[in-house]
RNA sequence: GGGCGACUAGCUCAGUUGGUUAGAGCGGCUGGUUUACACCCAGUAGGUCGGCGGUUCGAGUCCGUCGUCGCCCA
């Protein structure tokens, strides 16, 4: 590195090197049996989506993971991919299809589905871009899509494999439906929202008692039309006697029966429940017990149909709801409203509330449930926070106890087409499943096609996305290289993601992997649970809020473009930033002045580089050895040696949070360490000694092993400048590229190589703490008397020989840091000086005036009155036999000692106080 | 209704088997262009760790209970 400017200019290092990165397929990985594997497989983003600030959290730990293992010798493969995102791909396109006035339906399925390709090449893979900007190591060379013909095949393969296991079948069923994308839904896809609306009262008259009426409460008046009976609870009394009668429905003009069903909850409205099993999963449910028929008066937009009556036919569903009240109020038999909240199921993706509706689709069995659940009960799959196990289980237990299947047929044209073949001629009211003469259910479909009719659906975006930890390696027919490398990268190491889709993918994606990776068994031992486990662990992160506590949405212009915060902190900045912030597994609320510490914290690396650089010249820094060898024990000082044991615990520190997932610990422990103790205390100290003289050298050497080791600690977290001051910094060892191509060293290897080479590190740190207390101590006193910023005040010193001595060394040091120009010691506490009482004796400042002897004492005062209640504190534990007993006796000492430093403060405070 | 979580300085959060007199960043205030860094340095104010009770020699940490807020599932 010629010359480091003064401030760190991120943009042009950044692209260099990433550039660099590529060229030299740096991120490539392969099954390698000389290293431990470690696999990262993506969380595929839609392929059309933008980079948000959810994706830069997520994807910079899975590269920091990813950068760490690399660092630390394993085989590292993170692997890229995007899913085609089903409903929101083709909604794109078929938005811009209206556009232009044309409909799906006017291209046919084959164009539209062109057309959706085409959309694809020319929006897809921005956000795989919108990564490297950010820095991913993704081996980028195997990019993959869940409609890759590949990744295709799995998916039908999966989709035949569980038909043929019994797990797969289509049934007429309750299903949650779209108006707008028109297909139905996974429960998973549709979210709860509270939302305010009407409690609606009506009354329907009693057919055998004319001019009799019961009341019926309803959010939902525009599904009257469809009613077929009136639901009371068996034991309400209020009307036993009504059951088995019949009411009115006022329109279509009906008569319905009054039934008695445990459903039908007595304390809520009038206790009487209109039943309409077409559009209401409870009232279905009711509607079979007592055998009602089935009115379905809505169309697949959601608008009303004739059964609705003339009135009705073709009125959108919100429009009908008012017509309806309208109508029952003409009638005489609204009785009245009130506001009432309650939960609607809304489409995610289309973001309008979902009709439940009678559909045929195909349904989904899961399979392997009870190995998902064993899997974290054993231990083989962690969750990072553990607590989101609970809700793993909770979701699983549910799963099972109510039987609930997952709907996988979804009424689209972009994604999976089911690979069902029905023959033609025979009408779907007469097909037998059972009958391969009927129903073909293959991969490559049947051999004689044109007497066969496809099934039109497609399937669940999230049906394919299941499989992605093995389907990427080719299953279920891997080429040679690919069934290496399955074998060899398979159980992949962590999942990183949101813990929005902890139902949606992470849990499926463990039951496909229980039950496809191996051969097809009903139940599994432990060990096989732990073979076919897609991955160990699982890291949650939060969900990224504004400062308010805001979701990020774009209506709210509340979400930051990610590419924007690179321009202004760097890519490394924000990877910092953004995980420096990120509590574990809970919201995190950004804002950009949070992610500035991140840009700082790249800017005090580059400047404590940029004074390493200029402090002297370079020596050989090819490697840890070559740098120790530079190190004379010998001429170490105390300071070193702390800042060395410092850099052995940061680095500890930093291995301990990987091994725990507590990701928000790494940064803020790098931070702590090298901003706080290095660069604070130890470069501060260590100038004296950089003038020149003996020592030099030594000190030079050990600048470069603490910023070695720290580069190393921190390139996971920002790449770009730590390979940028690794090479310009000359640490590049010989053959190597990049600073990857080094192992990072443990804590325990960086111990043993400073002993192997005469360092003894420890034991400097209570005295280094001492030395830092009188500095903090006489700059406080300085800057209470209005003179912190001069550097030529005159100390005067009064201390034990023991203490003197200790501080003898030192004397550059606290010239240079308090700064002061002198410190005299004395025999004999000098006149007329404030004074810092201090763990290592007393400094008096030498002021020029005189000295305010009032101000002084209330100092001083409020200075003992500190150290009393710690004394306090140490006296009333000490005195306790049953702590002095109890306690480990290193506590106990911790606390005698401490006691007896602070009654010595005191006692000179006192003494200080009396002299005034 | 079932479940999960949070409550610590003005704000956002650390605080790992209970053990010094509870910390950081930001913000506030005071003073500083001392040739690594104003994306900086030094100093400083600010907390009955949500309330109450319990266990313990010792509780921010464990248990119970109440309160407030958030999320998930039905």
């Amino acid at each position: 590195m010629a010359e480091i400017a003064k401030a760190y200019d991120p943009s042009a290092v950044e692209s260099k090197w990433y550039e660099e990165w590529l060229q030299a397929r740096a991120f490539a990985a392969r099954a390698n049996p000389d290293r431990e594997p470690h696999c990262i497989m993506i969380p595929p983003p839609n392929v059309t989506g933008m980079l948000h600030m959810g994706h830069v959290l997520n994807n910079t730990l899975q590269d920091i993971f990813t950068r760490r293992a690399r660092l630390e010798g394993k085989e590292a493969l993170w692997f890229p991919g995007t899913d085609h995102a089903g409903i929101a791909t083709q909604t794109r396109v078929e938005r811009k299809l209206r556009a232009e006035g044309k409909h799906r339906r006017d291209l046919g399925r084959e164009k539209f589905v062109e057309a959706v390709w085409e959309w694809k090449e020319e929006h897809g893979g921005i956000i795989l871009n919108q990564l490297r900007k950010l820095g991913a190591s993704c081996d980028w060379d195997r990019t993959s899509f869940t409609l890759d013909e590949g990744y295709s095949r799995a998916v039908l393969t999966a989709f035949v494999e569980l038909y043929r296991r019994g797990y797969v079948y289509r049934g007429l069923r309750m299903s949650n439906w779209c108006p707008v994308s028109q297909t139905a839904l996974s429960n998973e896809e549709v979210i709860m929202k509270p939302q305010k609306g009407l409690l609606y009262k009506m009354r329907y008259e009693v057919v055998e008692a004319p001019g009799t009426f019961v009341e019926i409460s309803t959010t939902r008046p525009e599904t009257l039309m469809g009613d077929v009976a009136v639901a009371v609870h068996p034991d309400d009394k209020r009307y036993t006697h009504l059951v088995g009668k019949h009411v009115r429905r006022p329109f279509p003009d009906a008569e319905i029966p009054v039934i008695a069903d445990e459903a039908a909850q007595m304390d809520f409205g009038t206790g009487c429940l209109k039943i309409t099993p077409a559009h209401d999963a409870l009232d279905f449910e009711i509607g079979q017990r007592h055998k009602l028929p089935i009115i379905d008066i809505f169309n697949p937009d959601g608008t009303l149909n004739a059964l609705a009556g003339d009135d009705f036919d073709g009125i959108e569903r919100f429009a009908a709801r008012k017509a309806a009240t309208k109508k029952l109020e003409d009638m005489g038999l609204l009785v009245g409203t009130e506001p009432y909240e309650n939960n609607v199921g809304f489409s995610e993706r289309a973001d309008v509330p979902v009709e439940p509706r009678l559909t045929e689709q195909w349904w989904l069995r899961y399979p392997k449930v009870a190995e998902a659940k064993q899997a974290v009960k054993a231990g083989l799959l962690r969750f990072h926070p553990e607590r989101w196990a609970k809700t793993y289980l909770h979701w699983l237990e549910t799963m099972e106890r109510d039987k609930i299947d997952w709907c996988i047929s979804r009424q689209l044209w972009w994604g999976h087409r089911i690979p069902v073949w029905y023959r033609k001629g025979v009408l779907p009211a007469e097909r037998d499943f059972a009958n391969p003469d009927h129903v073909h259910v293959s991969v490559e479909g049947p051999a004689d096609p044109e007497n066969w009719e496809q099934d039109e659906d497609v399937l669940d975006t999230w049906a394919s996305s299941w499989l992605w930890p093995f389907a990427n390696f080719g299953w279920p027919e891997p080429n040679g290289e690919q069934a290496r490398e399955l074998s060899y990268f398979y159980p992949t190491g962590t999942l990183v993601t949101g813990f929005d889709i902890i139902f949606l993918w992470v849990a499926r994606m463990v039951m496909a992997g229980l039950e496809f990776m191996g051969e097809s068994k009903k139940t599994l031992t432990d060990a096989e649970i732990a073979e076919r486990l897609p991955f160990r662990d699982v890291f949650m992160t939060g969900l990224i809020r504004d400062d308010k506590r805001r979701k990020m949405s774009k209506s709210l212009g509340n979400s930051p473009d990610p590419l924007n915060l690179v321009d202004k902190f760097g890519a490394d900045g924000l990877r910092f930033g953004i995980v420096n912030i990120a509590p574990s597994g809970q919201d995190i609320l950004f804002s950009e002045d949070r992610v500035e510490i991140g840009r700082n914290f790249c800017n005090k690396l580059w400047n404590a580089c940029r004074f390493r650089q200029m402090s002297g010249s370079p020596g050989d820094n090819g490697g840890l050895d070559a740098i120790l060898a530079r190190i004379d024990p010998e001429r170490l000082d105390s300071y070193d040696k702390w800042i060395l044991s410092r850099l052995v615990e940061a680095t500890a520190a930093i291995e301990g949070a990987f091994a725990r997932f507590e990701m928000h610990a790494y940064p803020k422990e790098l931070y702590e360490f090298f901003w706080s103790d290095y660069c604070d205390w130890y470069i501060e100290a260590s100038k004296t000694k950089l003038r020149g003289g003996e020592g030099q050298a030594t000190t030079l050497a050990v600048l470069d092993l603490i910023i070695r080791q720290t580069l190393l600690l921190a390139e996971p977290i920002i790449p770009f400048i730590t390979e940028e001051l690794w090479g310009g910094l000359g640490y590049r060892g010989e053959g190597q590229r990049f600073l990857q191509d080094t192992r990072i060293p443990t804590a325990e290897e960086l111990s043993a190589a400073l002993r192997a080479h005469g360092v003894e590190a420890g034991g400097a740190a209570a005295e280094v703490s001492r030395v830092k207390d009188v500095i903090a101590r006489a700059r406080a006193l300085k800057s209470e008397y209005n003179v912190a910023s001069r550097r030529d005040v005159r100390f005067v010193g009064l201390a034990e020989p023991t203490d003197r001595a200790v501080l003898e060394p030192h004397h550059e040091t606290l010239l240079s840091l308090i700064p002061a120009g002198s410190i005299d010691w004395v025999d004999a506490a000098p006149e007329g000086m404030p004074a810092a009482v201090t763990a290592l004796g007393t400094l008096y400042l030498d002021l020029a005036s005189a000295i305010d002897v009032a101000a002084e004492k209330e100092r001083l005062t409020k200075e003992l009155e500190k150290l009393d209640k710690g004394i306090r504190a140490g006296r009333g534990k000490l005195e306790n036999p049953g702590f002095v007993n109890n306690a480990p006796p290193a506590v106990v000492e911790g606390a005698r000692k401490q006691l007896a430093e602070t009654e010595g403060r005191k006692a000179e405070l006192e003494r200080l106080l009396a002299s005034l």
